[in-house]
This record gives structure tokens, C-alpha cells and sequence, in this order.
DNA sequence: CTACATGCTCAAGTAACTTGAGGAGCAAGC
DNA sequence: GCTTGCTCCTCAAGTTACTTGAGCATGTAG
């Protein structure tokens, strides 16, 4: 039942020495240990740390995660507070989302600019990022 | 027509000490200065400073911003590879979003579950964590 | 029972900035 | 003409969120 820790690396996708670095800023807490002293996990942690993983990812900060995870753990007795900071982080991953699009399209556009005019030229000089960033060259 | 960093900063969204970080990093170069010291900057600074933030933002390290500004600058002079570096990155701004899209899933649904079950009992603990995360929670 | 993979702690290193100290240049108002 | 205040300069140290490495113990496979 209990999971080591290079198990519980595999399942969050977080590494060994973060999920040791999460429990000492206080991500995780009171972690149970076998007799011979190594960190004994379950699946709540696992979730939790997947959690912490998906956000950080993101690039919500620590300190944001842990606001988050403070509503999760009751911590954060006002609902109407849980809420404003939900819809806070919601309204910053919704900008990053369009801000990602558009650095997708530009990609995009480059590599099919790339495709129609150098394809079948090998070695050519690449002119891709010529004029895609909004009608302006990207500067010296 | 110079601008100083301080206007430069304005236009391109990164604040000054930034800007000469990346000009410390070598993502910028040679700035001209007037006779007093100061660095004068035009357009195609501001448009690649503009370029830089946007990628930074959204996780790209400082290091995959230089290969392709490198592309851009000319630096990479095979095509194939430079469209190779462009569909790399194209792929994980594609992972990115996804990801991004179920955080954002995830926090609505949160704050959706805020108002059916608390919007009208101020001060009540908040369960809006309970059960979002595919169906098992948050752990501890 | 010897490899060797995995775990532990603690300290130092890294990336990408940010903040602070200490000082100079210039514009506006008195 | 001089002070007030904003912006600029350099250089050093601090911050966040980890990663890497040293040195040692333990569990597992052949």
C-alpha cells in the first residue's frame, strides 16, 4: 500500500529531491516513515502532488499553489475569499492561454513559411522570422 | 528617434535591470550609447525585447529563446534545422496549452461548485476542492 | 554475499531575475 | 544659481524554485 518515493516521482511527475523540497516548504506534510526511516506515501499525496506539478507547470508560483491547496485543506474558512482566489488564478491561466495561442500561430506561420520557401533548397539561408512578428523584424 | 531603457521598458513589457540582463546574456547587443553614458535603443530592440518576453512568459528558457533568435539573425544558416528548432518548439507550446486548458477546466468547475453550493451561506467552509481532480482528492 | 540501485541528509550550485547601495546627469521650479 | 526629483549608471547581493553532488545506510537480485 505505502509507495516509495521514487514511485510516487514516477506517478506526479514530480523528481525525488522536489517532492523532499515540497515537504520542506510545507507543501506536504507530516509524511510517515517505515521503521528504517524512508518516506512512506499513498495515492492522496500522489494527487495532491500532481496537483502541484500541473500548476507549477503553469506557472503559478509556490506561494499561489499553496493559497490553493489552503482552500482544499479547509484552511481558508470564507467561501466567498476561496472563491475570489479561484477566480483570480482562472483569469490569469485564461490570459496566458491566449498569449499562448498567439506564440503558437507565430511558430506555426514560421514553419510554413520555412516549407514554401526552402524546402526543396537545402542548406538555403532561412528567412522565417522575416516578417512575422506583427509586420516588424525582430531586431538587432 | 533613441529611446532610453526607461521607454524601451514601457514598449516592450521587461523592465529595465531585464533588459540589461539580457544584454549581459548577449540576447541583445551592441547598444549604442550617447555621449553621457546612457543606452539608446529604436524600434527593433523594443520589437525583439517584445519577442523575448512573450516566449519567456510562457516558459521558454533563455536559452531556446537564443537558438532562434539565432535563426532569426541569420546565425543558423541551414533551413532544415531552424525548422526543425521552430516545429520543436511548436510541439511543446502545443502540450502547454493542453495542459493549460485543463487548469483552466479545473478552476472553473471549482468556482462553479463555489456558487451552487456556497454563494448564499457567507463564512461557510468551502468544499470546492473535494472532489475536481479526476475524481479523487487533493490528498495531503 | 557481493553488486548496485535506491534511499537519507546536508550543502552548494544554477537560472533568471530583482533589489539595494552609491553615485551622476538633467529638467523644472524657486 | 541651486535644490528637488526623476532617470540613468555599475556592481553586489538577495530571491525563487529547484538540481546536483558528497558521503553514508539499506534493500534487492543474482
Amino acid at each position: 500500500m505505502a509507495m516509495t518515493i521514487g514511485r510516487v516521482a514516477d506517478h506526479s511527475g514530480c523528481s525525488a529531491p522536489t517532492i523532499r523540497y515540497y515537504e520542506d516548504v510545507g507543501l506536504l506534510r507530516a509524511i510517515d516513515r517505515t521503521p528504517n526511516g524512508r518516506r512512506a506515501y499513498g495515492w492522496p499525496q500522489v494527487h495532491r502532488l500532481t496537483f502541484i506539478r500541473r500548476a507549477r507547470d503553469l506557472g503559478l508560483s509556490i506561494e499561489q499553489v499553496r493559497s490553493l491547496l489552503c482552500v482544499s485543506d479547509g484552511d481558508q474558512s470564507d467561501c466567498g475569499q476561496a472563491r475570489d482566489l479561484i477566480t483570480t488564478h482562472l483569469d490569469a491561466v485564461r490570459r496566458k492561454r491566449t498569449e499562448l495561442e498567439r506564440l503558437e500561430q507565430t511558430l506555426s506561420d514560421m514553419a510554413a513559411r520555412c516549407d514554401s520557401t526552402c524546402a526543396n533548397v537545402p542548406d538555403s539561408a532561412c528567412t522565417v522570422f522575416d516578417d512575422v512578428f506583427a509586420g516588424a523584424s525582430v531586431g538587432g
